[in-house]
DNA sequence: CCAAAACCTGACTGATTTGTCAAGTTTCGC
DNA sequence: GCGAAACTTGACAAATCAGTCAGGTTTTGG
């Protein structure tokens, strides 16, 4: 359970993309320097967060990549998924490598319930927008853990 | 972020030996047939897990593994960390992999949010213990789902 | 006392993930 | 046009993780 590589340069990427001004790309080579990461790193991760459809690249002289949508509207969990993501319900059981052909609690299974703990964080990250993470550090702190559950989006 | 194959396996041995009477140990071979993995790959994982403090180990000929607490008194946060875990506060930027010496944003790192939601992540599986897991599958997502963020204990 | 049953441990292999490289294609300024 | 600057893509090398193996040590029943 931890963030991954992938994830983390990925989401500093697209922080500095929110921090651009609407329509202005921002080239790789430029996120690369201010990131410190190899610009084919951030070629790999931003081609991926395109075909996700939370990046648009233009092409050319003058080209960059940009947000697709504004940064209130990509939540974390879209963003988690875009570079690896969670397991999705379908997978559940079925990549079972142990040397049985199938789990062995089919019915009552004693791991399910931990799934339903993976997938209430999901739900959690799927209502924090990439915006509150642009915000100061200590507010964002103070608003995630004052805040309950239902209402969990910070802006 | 997802969940590793380790933290699953590690949770189901823990899991055989919670519905456990008391004091009695279950051997490795028995635990490595109901899940259906190798014996060599259980003993690794309680190995782990004993060294975490989780387990206790009865060697001989009537020997095996218990737990070292009860099901109430464990934390799936613990296991998780016993098993792999989650990134400490303290090696935060630390372990950045970047061709720069240090993390590009160092003092208001806006990447340093997205660890403080994983520790409110962590937070909130502290709150559960491993006995939550024992109950039956509707009720533990019914208490999931309903109860708010300060009420996750679900016992 | 000794053999069987159990745990203990470190080295090893294969698979997956990270990150790089190289050879494209597209666009634009001049 | 044409060359520079940018994105595109697939193959590859290095590092990490998952799972196995082999050869221990400890305990106990007979």
């Amino acid at each position: 359970m931890r963030i991954t590589a992938q994830e983390e340069y990925g989401l500093r990427c697209l922080l500095q993309l929110a921090q651009q001004p609407e329509g202005e790309p921002l080239t790789v080579r430029e996120i690369a320097r201010r990131e410190g990461l190899s610009a084919a790193y951030v070629e790999k991760l931003l081609h991926l967060l395109s075909r996700a459809g939370l990046t648009r690249s233009v092409r050319g002289q003058s080209g960059g990549y940009c947000l697709s949508r504004s940064p209130q509207q990509i939540s974390l969990g879209e963003i988690i998924r875009a570079l690896g993501g969670f397991v999705s319900d379908a997978e559940i059981c079925t990549q079972f490598t142990g040397n049985l052909d199938c789990c062995v609690h089919v019915n009552n299974c004693g791991i399910r319930p931990l799934w339903r703990v993976a997938f209430y964080i999901q739900s959690m990250l799927d209502r924090i927008p990439l915006s509150a993470l642009l915000h100061d550090e200590q507010k964002v702190e103070r608003n995630l853990m004052e805040t309950g559950r239902s209402s969990l989006i910070i802006v």
